[in-house]
DNA sequence: CACTGGAGCCAC
DNA sequence: AAACGTGGCTCCAGTG
């Protein structure tokens, strides 16, 4: 079936000497939406075999601890205060048989309707068999009826057909429904692999997730233009987050670009800053990580901490000022650094951005979203970098459809993930498509949009089997071949 | 019974 | 002043 091809409009063909403008946002989202309906109709091939016999695993899983639960005394404390009202899916019931009943010690703040908090991280300091195997149960369920069932119900002919919308968000990004693809576990979760094995490629064909590197980082510089951010994502040699963490826990580059040392440096402070967190935030998780990570040579990173003077984490109340010689003031005097020091033109950019949007009550995106409402220092930040930095990615769809359409190429889009994309196509055309993806999404783009200031980077991965066992692919000499 | 909001947890 | 940005899905608990 052949495509039809649209009028070009004008947010395609880029902007010379003015800025974007409200008129290039609308066609940016209209040509988007095509692209998006056509990438539902596409849909995603599931397994459904494997993924019926996954479902009967952990339901199995689920049966078995729910068993020893119910035969645990703590269940039998729990039916004689609840009695025919006992659920064991209330986590509300549960909080109140530990910390009412059985009187275990309950820390910190209640949530905002003044319940206890009964999450993950409160249920784990509970010293009971029973506390764990409920977690564990929990952690399951939402695994079968999110992430299992959930994709099950959405399967026609051996495909899902996922909804992706453009007027849903507030900063203009995507989202997605039914099910929503955009997010599946990854990384950071033990059952990643369970779902991830459930997404196929299409019979013959191969997957393949194409992901732009850093691109919110990159996109902020094009608003705050900080030299020693654009230096950052420049130079590979240079590494923000293994600097930050080297800072926070008083190492060298050496010691900080240790995989779990560096990744504290990164989700545990430079991100949460950079989205407007503060360092009586920061400063716990980061503390907590301390205690739990290692240098080479064996040393809790809290001892080596110890051994340059910081014994206590402090109080981490706003109101109160970090005590001289706490960690809450090491990392305050760190962040202070950061933000004055470091990257001293982003600060003053946020300084003059937000004192506009004050004036005028908007703010317009680069990608000539004008942007008006009533919005938090935070809001009005950080739209602007999330919305164009997820356009970039729609731009890039845009494109790289219509170079499919006109090479009349086989290999579908089936999906788009904020700031990558995922193909379903014949391995014969791997080569070809993965060469115009990445000129489209790194150089086309520039072309278009020359407020872009900043190298793009894309990252390539391709799997023969499934959404999980993906390798990282690379252009070597002219071809792209997997990484080693 | 339908609906709503909270809480929790998954992604970027 | 504000206090980590954007979503969707599931379950529970409360309301009308």
């Amino acid at each position: 079936m052949s495509e039809p091809t649209y009028p070009l409009p004008d947010v395609m063909a880029g902007k010379k000497d003015k800025d974007m403008t409200s008129k290039d946002a609308c066609e940016l989202l209209q040509r988007g939406s095509l692209v998006l309906a056509q990438m539902e109709g596409n849909g995603m091939r599931i397994n459904e075999d494997y993924l019926a016999k996954t479902i009967r695993d952990v339901s199995e899983r689920i049966r078995r601890l729910q068993i020893k639960l119910r035969g645990d005394d703590v269940y039998r404390v729990w039916r004689r205060e609840f009695g025919g009202q006992a659920n064991l899916g209330s986590r509300d019931q549960l909080a109140k048989v530990i910390f009412n009943t059985l009187e275990y010690p309950y820390v910190g703040a209640k949530t905002s309707t003044g319940r206890y908090r009964a999450d993950e991280e409160v249920l784990a300091q509970i010293d009971l068999p029973f506390v764990r195997r409920y977690l564990k149960v929990e952690r399951l369920k939402k695994l079968r009826s999110t992430y299992l069932e959930g994709l099950k119900r959405e399967i026609v002919d051996g495909y899902i057909h996922p909804t992706f919308s453009l007027h849903t968000v507030r900063s203009f990004r995507s989202s997605a429904d039914t099910p929503n693809v955009q997010n599946v576990p990854a990384r950071n979760s033990d059952y990643a692999e369970i779902v991830r094995r459930c997404y196929l490629p299409s019979p013959g064909n191969v997957l393949v997730e194409i992901d732009y590197r850093a691109l919110e980082v990159r996109i902020s510089a094009c608003y705050n233009k900080d030299p020693a951010l654009i230096e950052y994502i420049k130079d590979p040699n240079k590494d923000m987050h293994r600097d930050a963490a080297a800072g926070l826990y008083m190492l060298s580059e050496d010691e900080a670009a240790n995989e779990a040392i560096r990744y504290m440096g990164k989700n545990g402070f430079v991100f949460p800053e950079f989205y407007g967190s503060v360092y009586y935030q920061c400063a716990p998780p980061l503390w907590e990580a301390a205690n739990k990570l290692s240098l080479s040579d064996g040393t809790l990173l809290q001892d080596h901490l110890a051994s340059c003077g910081i014994i206590e984490l402090g109080k981490c109340d706003p109101k109160l000022d970090p005590r001289t010689g706490t960690f809450e003031a090491h990392v305050r005097s760190y962040e202070d650094d950061f933000w004055n020091r470091r990257f001293r033109v982003y600060s003053e950019w946020k300084r003059r951005w937000f004192e506009a949007y004050l004036k005028t009550g908007r703010f317009r995106m680069l990608t000539g979203f004008e942007i008006h409402g009533l919005f938090s220092r935070n809001d009005a930040l950080n739209y602007g970098i999330q919305g164009s930095a997820f356009h970039c990615l729609l731009w890039s769809l845009i494109r790289l459809q219509d170079w499919l359409n006109e090479t009349g190429k086989k290999t579908k889009i089936v999906a788009e993930i904020h700031d990558s994309l995922l193909l379903d196509g014949p391995e014969d055309e791997l080569q070809e498509v993965l060469t115009a993806a990445r000129r489209i999404m790194t150089e086309d783009i520039r072309k278009a949009w020359p407020w872009i200031i900043v190298p793009l980077e894309v990252e390539v991965e391709v799997s023969k089997t499934n959404w999980f066992e993906k390798e990282l692919w690379v252009e070597s000499g002219g071809k792209w071949v997997p990484k080693d």
